[in-house]
DNA sequence: CACCAGGCAGTGC
DNA sequence: GCACTGCATGGT
């Protein structure tokens, strides 16, 4: 299979907030996924893309069996801003990350910013994981106190408590992945530290439910910017992927630069 | 110094 | 139900 940067681009995907442990050097990227001993490291190019299409775990983590120009083109007709939002990027896929350490990630990442997220998880990967991210097992055990030397600050009763849900089965992460939607963000958002934000990210980052649509700051302004007095069901079943071409655009692209 | 970052919990009304 | 505030930390 032979896939063109406007079905998967690297650039596009990888720093587009929907993973943390990443980084590009002269062209070539290095992806690290995956929890304790399932954990695996890629390194690809935009120019030649065989360890992703020939490999499937990466062909699965970067979701190559989506069709994403059929949900292009119908994005495209729902507004001007929207079609754009997929011309700007259209190489965009919703990776499928573990559901541990994508639930773990986006607790991490509230009222923070992308690239201290980036160093908080590594200094936990190599803390506690010995560079594999760590196990819910692993987080469950530690102490608050060497979570704050990390960086986490008020995060981390929170990881430690999200952890421990997991850890004792009041949070089974596989069965959310058929369940109705609206009870599974219900039992993530049981946990003190997990809000419809970080339970939304974790579901559709981690578990691949497309239905989900993570509404941050950005996607805020957007919406109320682009949108108003809309919601995501003009975005259809699949808003999730819709909700990342915005969340892209509006953050790189200029456009929301002086919108209120 | 202020304000912000892929928010959330607690409080008050 | 909705509006407001404090929260750890590091960067502008």
């Amino acid at each position: 299979m032979q896939l063109t940067e406007r079905q998967l681009s690297l650039k596009d995907t990888l720093p587009s907030g929907q993973c943390f442990r990443f980084s590009e050097q002269n062209g070539i990227w290095t992806v690290k996924a995956g929890v304790g001993e399932n954990f695996r490291v890629l390194k690809v190019s935009q120019s030649d893309l065989s360890p992703i299409t020939d490999d499937p775990f990466w062909a699965r983590f970067f979701d190559l069996d989506t069709d994403y120009e059929n949900l292009k083109a119908e994005f495209s007709t729902i507004s001007p801003l929207m079609k754009r939002a997929c011309d700007y990027a259209p190489g965009i896929r919703i990776l499928n990350q573990d559901p541990w350490e994508a639930l773990c990630s986006f607790v991490v990442s509230q009222n923070n910013n992308i690239k201290r997220i980036m160093g908080i998880i590594e200094r936990m990967c190599s803390f506690y994981g010995n560079g594999a991210f760590p196990t819910a097992k692993a987080l469950a055990s530690a102490k608050e106190d060497d979570l704050r030397m990390l960086g986490l600050g008020f995060r981390a009763p929170y990881i430690v408590n999200t952890a421990r849900s997991v850890c004792e089965g009041e949070i089974d992460l596989e069965k959310l992945r058929s369940m109705e939607i609206e009870q599974a963000r219900a039992i993530l958002m049981k946990v003190k530290g997990i809000g419809p934000k970080v339970a939304d990210c974790a579901l559709l980052f981690g578990l691949h439910r497309l239905d989900c649509f993570p509404m941050d700051v950005w996607m805020k302004r957007v919406m109320a910017s682009c949108f108003p007095g809309q919601d995501k069901s003009i975005f259809g079943p699949c808003a999730g992927v819709a909700q990342q071409y915005l969340f892209h655009f509006a953050r790189t692209s200029g456009y929301f630069d002086d919108k209120e």
